[in-house]
DNA sequence: AACTATTAATAACA
DNA sequence: TTGTTATTAATAGTT
């Protein structure tokens, strides 16, 4: 009853793949899994790499950490020469951010699931706190409608606000204050970063 | 007395290895892999590559097919001749990978603070009832914000409950396409809410 | 673009 | 460092 939807991976041998279309879908799937170990050795070990590929079409692809050019440049000046130490600072300090955010996150992950933990789950527990990830189908309906009922009335407690702002005086800049708009701007003046997971450059 | 001779491979996580000892070997054992894998791309699908790695000791190794300064000529006089410009997509990737964090952040906070307060909330009132009322704009925007990702999440969980449902189907499927997808439908278009010109997050 | 059954790479040990 | 092994990760063939 189980026949095999597919034959699997095959060990293949590592010549010219024949079939022009394959060898285009390999192309495609090797050169991500290519760039991904570049960028993982570059994260695991610190190292500073440098990819270009160019496709039998003589499309070219590269990649680099911190950024192609300069490993590239440094390649080419034979600058083993001890002391180069180029520094890349620019985009390193935004992606100390953004790890700094995902961190962050983790921690408040934690904290609220002690809490949850601590509250003992049985006499006290609210059905709010649920992970959702247990809840059924019917559960997930209730617990939909009332975040709705919640994003109505907090929409409303908003109008009221901004009807007694509108009608007083000096009213700030909405972000003003904001912690989501400061690191937007953050974020945006980070003109040449790579994205962390991936950080492929493609050049037409 | 079969004691398992090791651990085998374990999943870790990719960011630098802590331990200097560990990171080098990790660093050898993966450059060796990385070129291989630039190896075989360049058997199975014709292609030219070119890989850089600088070690964090700025030792460089190199690897090229069919050989590297050619490829890496080819890289630099490419890149300047055609006018291809150098698009940074990730960089774009890298600022919504970002957003994506503060925003869950942002959420998981507020969640572990409602349940913080919600131990407070005397008899017959709403753990929700409590927090706006003292609430400034810059706030509520966030509660708003936040309360929309819950409720993303929330409605993907259904989805994916959906899905298992559907494809274990031993049961008979009650909401298969009718009125309970039209609601996560609706959860998920945020035109439906009350939300008086939200001052979106500008991203330039 | 997704999905498995496999092979290939490799983290932890020795 | 080099080798072994238990696992995870990548991917060939297929849909």
């Amino acid at each position: 009853m189980n026949k095999k939807s597919s034959k699997g991976r095959q060990k293949i041998e590592i010549k010219e793949i024949d079939k022009i279309s394959n060898r285009q879908v390999t192309f495609s799937k090797r050169k991500a899994g290519l760039f991904k170990k570049a960028t993982e050795i570059s994260v695991l070990c610190g190292a500073e790499v440098a990819v270009i590929v160019f496709s039998q079409a003589k499309k070219l692809y590269s990649f680099g950490y911190p950024n192609a050019d300069a490993v590239i440049d440094r390649y080419i000046s034979g600058s083993m020469a001890s002391e180069a130490v180029e520094n890349y600072p620019p985009a390193y300090e935004f992606v100390k951010c953004y790890e700094e955010a995902l961190k962050r996150l983790e921690e408040e992950k934690m904290r609220r699931e002690m809490i949850e933990k601590s509250k003992k789950v049985g006499e006290g527990r609210f059905w709010w706190d649920e992970p959702i990830d247990n809840m059924g189908l019917v559960e997930l309906e209730q617990y939909m409608e009332s975040l709705q009922g919640m994003r109505k009335r907090v929409a409303m407690r908003y109008d009221e606000l901004m009807m007694m702002e509108a009608s007083s005086s000096s009213r700030p800049q909405f972000f003003a204050n904001s912690t989501v708009a400061n690191h937007v701007g953050q974020v945006l003046d980070a003109s040449n970063l790579h994205c962390p997971s991936m950080p492929c450059l493609v050049v037409a």
